[in-house]
DNA sequence: CGGATCGTTGACAGGTATCAATGCTGGTGG
DNA sequence: CCACCAGCATTGATACCTGTCAACGATCCG
């Protein structure tokens, strides 16, 4: 390795050390000690709305964290019908089966543009031998990953397709105290929520004519947290 | 510790280098050195069918793995009705958010009576610390458990009763040439279907009815793959 | 302007939930 | 041993929800 080189993986680690929402992301508690251990480049990037980041069955070398953006996991069943299994948003992580698997299990297309660091495997699993900081971590990733797909199941995918919606709004608004919210398109909240197109429509404008939810822009809304909780538990 | 101890400790970890069923548990790929490592007792023990494992919110000092038998997740939604989001079977790990996590998410509850081996959370994460071995085989199951997640978000949250049925009993008698498998009561294929009791009775009785499967005792059927298989992508 | 894409709406058919009644089976106590 | 009960499974009738097919409106962009 030769200086130059040396000189690109400091500035990586560097960057890595004082990244704005480290503390969302995967090395939130690496300590100084561990970033000397990162040797590899950590690659930053975007994708625009609609680019496909990578593709079910691609080789899996890299993991990646979500810095801003939304992201959406599609898979496809058997009969060529698509389902959205997952919704990545900022902070998470991307791929995380690349730990274990040669290939990606999903397509990840992006819904709202995206920025990344995309993180070498080989990277991943050295850190993870050496320091048990990052090994937390990945646990905590798991964990949220798998508590996820559970409220996807338990929520997302039962009752009537107007509590669904209304669960979904609310899911993707989470955090956002002022109620803010992407708004997928219709499609798309069929395939997430096992209905057609036509259902997703009819209860969005529903939503509209009540006053459930009011759009900012096309993709953009402010929802009313107490109706649509309502909603829910009725 | 006392030369009593010392000697529980060798027996126990003896008894898991000895498992039968050690390639298919946590420990898979554990050398001699690794067990040399354990030392908290890993205890043994059965449950009949309809007890409880643990409930949602107790808290999670231990995680199991299934020797035997058969276990149902179930989590209640706030409106009170319950869903089923996972199936254990033989050989899988129960508990794992006792990872990261001070209390289990689900109620866990004996379909067929089980036989488990209780491991400290403290015991895992020593060995974790120490020996590389553990950590893949924890990837690997965190892997599983999404992988899972997602089958049952993509399969059977999705399309007619009768497909999400068929897929279903498909889905128990994964691994079993002969076709074998276990038959859920009629509540518990509509919780873990998002259905209702009568709609599982009814295609549950038109499958007997149509000879895609056959009953051999009150829960336990063969059923006809082929016929499920069509059904299924039709 | 015209075309493409997405969203909305209507009519209708078919699937599923709901409510209710009846069989079936295994266990209990007389 | 049998009657009875409790829990589960089955089946029917009906209403409601959602899928399907089709038409039309809105918006963006070349």
């Amino acid at each position: 390795m030769d200086s130059k080189q040396i000189d690109n993986v400091w500035k990586h680690g560097k960057k890595c050390e004082q990244c704005a929402i480290r503390n969302l992301v995967l090395f939130a508690d690496l300590d100084k000690n561990d970033f000397d251990l990162i040797h590899r480049p950590i690659n930053e990037f975007e994708l625009a709305v609609g680019e496909t980041l990578y593709n079910q069955g691609d080789c899996s070398d890299f993991i990646f964290t979500l810095r801003s953006g939304l992201i959406k996991l599609v898979s496809y069943l058997a009969d060529g019908s698509v389902r959205i299994v997952r919704i990545i948003k900022k902070g998470d992580v991307v791929g995380l089966e690349a730990l274990d698997n040669k290939h990606y299990l999903h397509h990840a297309v992006v819904l709202e543009e995206a920025a990344f660091c995309r993180i070498p495997v080989s990277q991943i699993k050295e850190l993870n031998e050496r320091s048990p900081h990052l090994s937390k971590q990945l646990t905590a990733r798991w964990q949220r990953v798998i508590f996820d797909a559970d409220v996807w199941l338990s929520q997302l995918s039962s009752g009537f397709a107007k509590q669904r919606v209304a669960y979904l709004l609310l899911y993707l608004s989470d955090g956002n105290d002022d109620g803010e919210c992407y708004l997928p398109t219709r499609e798309d909240i069929g395939a997430m929520l096992a209905m057609t197109t036509e259902t997703a429509s009819r209860v969005i404008a529903d939503f509209k004519r009540k006053g459930f939810i009011k759009l900012v822009s096309a993709h953009q809304l402010i929802i009313n947290k107490e109706s649509l909780n309502e909603l829910c538990e009725s």
